[in-house]
DNA sequence: TACATATTGGAGCGTCCGCTCAATTTCTGC
DNA sequence: GCAGAAATTGAGCGGACGCTCCAATATGTA
């Protein structure tokens, strides 16, 4: 499985093709049917390389968030301006992966199996967060940390639903109002 | 159409079983044939009353919402905290229609015809929160109360969806947290 | 060169889906 | 009790879907 040059390949043709319609047709648009003819790949190929269409799905989301990360090495030199600017650019920058981000977030309210998924990738995210407030304020205990970094992180999945949905909402200025006072003169200066 | 009294017996019947449905297996598990048998009602009786599934599922999360509105007449009288707490109550009590609320605002991001009502219907609680807003403080710009119930409605929405997928997550605690210090100090009093 | 392993295409399986329609029955006002 | 509007039925249409299977082929390895 992906281990030859060819399959390596055809493994980014098809992550292009499921991106490509993501953006076009949307979560729901996307079949199989259309990622293997996009990628002009038989859908054996497909099942070689994904072990299902979610998987690909997926795949690109994870993909599409890692490109905006200021810090990706995990160095811990992010600042928590440096995230809530990260996370607005995901949800209002041209990438049309923001929606979808929020539609399989919507799906793992019901599929336990995409709720797996999706919080893990949350409670990294919140750790994140609270490492940056940490940061910021050292004196803050951790657990209040934490506290802070959910309710900012859950704050802003609302403010991006918001923006994508109402074309006309600014969602940066909102989202730097959720900065404590010290951060948000840096970003704002 | 829905004048005579079986008719709107029947109407109450399938809406009912898709509220039942809804609960049990989530919007994806809802079909036509379940909510069909459930109210044993014949497709063609179903369409008779409703244009679309969608459009029954759609009643279903309006009356819900309504259920927990704190002036359901919209006469005026309700506070900010009021309207916190009805968004909280909807969003983690018991009703398991909040979940459906979320996916339905998710497929509103790629699907035209649910992003209209759910637009229409945001706009509304904007609305309400703006006008909440201004009783609370009548020197504020009506621009300015507008702003802050977007935002507020944004991080409530935000704070839900975590609610709903991560069970821990004490919504009513950090909801309160975003209302102005005379709201907050009557609300946690 | 020989062989193991990876990759490929695509027909087709089984299933499910929302919805239509012509025929029939039930209801209501007069 | 009659006329006509409203309600009801459910088989079945047309199509979409994800995924499996496998013989044929290409690729890497020693």
């Amino acid at each position: 499985m992906g281990r030859y040059r060819v399959g390596l390949e055809t493994r980014e043709r098809i992550l292009s093709a499921t991106r490509r319609l993501l953006a076009e047709v949307g979560i729901e648009g996307v079949t199989l049917k259309a990622i293997t003819a996009n990628a002009r790949v038989g859908a054996g190929s497909f099942y070689n390389l994904f072990s299902s269409k979610d998987d690909a799905v997926f795949e690109v989301v994870r993909e599409a968030i890692e490109a905006v990360d200021p810090d990706p090495a995990g160095a811990g030199t992010d600042s928590l301006e440096d995230l809530v600017d990260a996370f607005v650019a995901f949800m209002t920058g041209s990438s049309p992966i923001a929606r979808i981000y929020l539609q399989l977030a919507g799906r793992g309210l019901t599929d336990p199996v995409v709720a797996a998924r999706v919080l893990r990738s949350h409670r990294r995210r919140v750790e994140r967060f609270a490492d940056a407030w940490q940061r910021e304020d050292p004196e803050l205990a951790p657990s209040e940390a934490t506290a802070r970094a959910e309710v900012m992180l859950g704050a802003l999945t609302g403010l991006g639903m918001t923006a994508l949905i109402d074309p006309g909402f600014d969602m940066r200025r909102h989202a730097l109002a959720l900065l404590p006072d010290a951060a948000r003169l840096r970003a704002t200066r």
